[in-house]
DNA sequence: GCCAACGTTGGC
DNA sequence: GCCAACGTTGGC
């Protein structure tokens, strides 16, 4: 049975236009650098289904995508060019780490946060928990079926 | 742009 | 180990 999670992402970094044009439309997702999200990530496996979360601008769940490839070390913490560099993650002892991806498809409606507020099946769903910021979610199988009811009606 | 809610850092 | 200060996230 395979697990469930929602991925946020701001659309202006990287959005699910970028992930759905990505070479085989798969992606690393790096830039992680929160433990209890690292945890998190490390827990997913090969065809986990993800909830693909766009926040900051117009915050919504836009679509779908599945794990193609499990935890394994961040790179892009090693890179001082890079925007998420820590230098206290080295290859030889790598603190952070990332998944792939890949798209599986866009809903034609996204489904924005406020009227997700007012599903009564989602009460209780981490992400419109007041305070919520963790980048890495876990989903019940429940909550991830009815999000996909949804995008079906609104599509 | 504001600010609540965090997580992290560092002095002690 | 405590906790104040600081930085960041992200909804609004």
């Amino acid at each position: 049975m395979p697990g469930y999670w929602l991925l946020k992402t701001e659309p202006g970094c990287f959005s699910i236009d970028d992930l759905a044009a990505a070479p085989s439309q798969t992606t690393f997702w790096d830039g992680v650098r929160n433990y209890q999200a690292r945890n998190l990530m490390r827990e997913m496996r090969v065809g986990d289904k993800v909830l693909f979360h766009h926040s900051v601008i117009d915050p919504a769940v836009v679509g779908l995508a599945e794990v193609v490839r499990e935890a394994y070390p961040d790179h892009t913490a090693w890179d001082p060019e890079e925007k998420h560099y820590d230098p206290a993650s080295t290859p030889d002892k790598p603190r952070w780490d990332m998944v792939d991806i890949r798209f599986t498809e866009k809903f034609l409606q996204p489904l924005p946060l406020p009227f997700l507020r007012t599903v009564k099946e989602l009460a209780g769903m981490e992400l419109l928990r007041k305070g919520s910021r963790l980048s890495v979610q876990p989903v019940t199988e429940a909550q991830f079926q009815v999000i996909v009811r949804l995008a079906k009606q609104e599509g």
